[in-house]
DNA sequence: CATGAATGAGCCTTCATTCAT
DNA sequence: CATGAATGAAGGCTCATTCAT
């Protein structure tokens, strides 16, 4: 039950087969994928998947909850003093553009599937966004930026950052070719806007 | 075959089916509606279907064909002087919640579905940034705004709009709370940016 | 929808279907049989069947229904004089040997199924009871036989030729060569016990 | 191999399992049940159970094998002069409803396998009936009884006890309240039949 | 062109059984 | 002999698509 070793083993089997449910979802989709085609890819038999997990979706779940925690990860940064530098810094993360394909299977499933929607944003949007509002009000209470709608404010820059994943993924080759410069183009636009250059 | 009221019942029959099809797709997704769903919601028989589309598959490119067409008559604005009216103005249109049900479906399949999302970028994402450029242009040429990487900046406006939605759609509730306050609050935010105030 | 050739040709199809999951649950029994089976049985294909019945269960369901509407004509009997000869011809019914196959897997469903059995207690096994009840009552009151517990008796006389049934189902020889003597002998024990000759 | 102490060990091993496998299969009958279920019920693995039974099926006949040795004692009366109370007392027996879950379990089985039929035919069915038609013959040639067709008469009493079973089994109110006159009242009937009072 | 019954490939899932440890 | 993870064949059922009427 609680055996060290067992556990371990029992992790790694799970992640096996979350590894193999990741590639080929992120190869052909979620629906297309047949759980015989994860059970190949992760070199083990059909039936051996249910021994891990209850159910074609919970491989979703799954991978799902281990995006979930690197995301999470990604969110403490250090606190340096330069805004600027802050939020590139802050910006590169989102955008790295590695695990996209799969970003583009749970976002599929998350915008029909209202179990995942619901764990997407209990889990993930949420804090993201509350862990965000501390930061900007911590700004405007140090008067680094003037008083400003922080809830709104981090719902548009958490918006702007999936959106642009998401045109990316639509296959823009402009953005594409450009992708490196965003975050310095980034940061620029939000702390100014269009309308002022910076001195 | 080119009788003008055979292709007018033909076009009206096929949209009868759009219809059913757009309905259920927005209620169920994509994959959980059968075509037995929508004959019966059409009030046509299962075969019928086949007379107007070939495959459930181009019910969906069918559906976004026409948003596709609604969409691109948003962007027709009339020029007005000031830039926050007109923002404010361009804003809205994209944000109007009435179809977001078909657009998480449509989304949906888009980022795992090859066709739709090749479709979807010749047809309206392109054409969309391309008109967005032009603009853009146009005012910093008359020197409204300062110079700037247009391209990039279009696209950022635009995955801006995308994200929101995106998150709305998630089912984030301060998002939902406030999101008639968009279209003025992202003016402001677009044009002077978080770390100035406008005068 | 009520179009009568359409109900009759509903009703054709679903009764072949209903032969061929008799004839092959006669065989093979309940569980063993596949709707593969069914469907190569029948002449359709395996999907069709689905088209007339929700599931595998649901043909034992049909099965049964169409057996019990014979079983219960079989109880409209035309009341003789003679108690001897009436109840010769009464038990005789039940005691064809006909369908004993179909018998022992509805039977053999019915102990484990509880869907099935309260359908044939509610349809069959309580209907024939009262049946009989009110026949014996007659009989009583009309002084042909003596007061006795009516209720009891007739349980008696329906376990007796279940019981019988279960017996020759069972494979006992001796029951089976002797079957055609069987309403006869019955007739009497019944009326005289085995502890009086009747004179 | 013929170590006592390990056969003692083997044969509480196997009734273990055994006990588990008939409480699960009285619970939720035999195809319901999986060997999962009777392994952890049983406190063992899996594969144990393979170490002391062939398969699934052979858990039923073990299951049988001990009900046999116990329907037999049954039979194994003391004679006493009056007819009427060794009826009673013989009846009672099998009317005992403790196991009557169990009973209905492998009952459902015996009606379609034909090797567990055929078993019970061989093992309690047979050596029963011939018991009691030595019984009954005694009587006969005693004269307590007028001649009979003792093979015929002795199968009526065993069909009609499981008869019996049966419709209680099948759920009928009307049997289950009045159970425990069963045996009284059979007793009668069976010696007197309907038609005369005993004097 | 409309119909809707028929089709049958294919999917997810179960579970009795095995076998290396 | 005990374990329990791995196995993989098999089954019930769905549903997009076809085609005879």
């Amino acid at each position: 039950m609680t055996d060290p070793i067992q556990q371990q083993l029992i992790a790694a089997r799970r992640n096996q087969i979350l590894d193999a449910a990741a590639a080929i979802f992120a190869e052909k989709g979620f629906h297309p994928t047949t759980t015989k085609d994860i059970a190949r890819q992760a070199g083990v038999s059909d039936g051996t998947i249910y021994n891990y997990f209850a159910s074609k979706n919970d491989l979703l779940l799954g991978i799902f909850d281990r995006m979930k925690e690197t995301a999470l990860q990604d969110v403490a940064l250090p606190d340096t003093t330069d805004l600027r530098s802050f939020l590139r810094a802050y910006l590169r993360h989102p955008l790295q553009a590695d695990n996209f394909a799969l970003f583009r299977v749970v976002m599929s499933e998350m915008l029909v599937n209202a179990e995942l929607r619901d764990l997407y944003h209990a889990k993930v949007l949420k804090p993201t966004l509350e862990l965000g509002e501390i930061l900007l009000q911590q700004w405007v209470d140090q008067k680094r930026i003037p008083p400003i709608d922080v809830s709104l404010t981090i719902r548009a820059l958490s918006g702007l950052m999936m959106g642009l994943i998401l045109e990316y993924t639509l296959g823009d080759p402009t953005l594409q070719a450009q992708w490196d410069e965003l975050p310095d183009f980034l940061a620029d636009l939000i702390l100014n806007g269009i309308a002022s250059k910076q001195p």
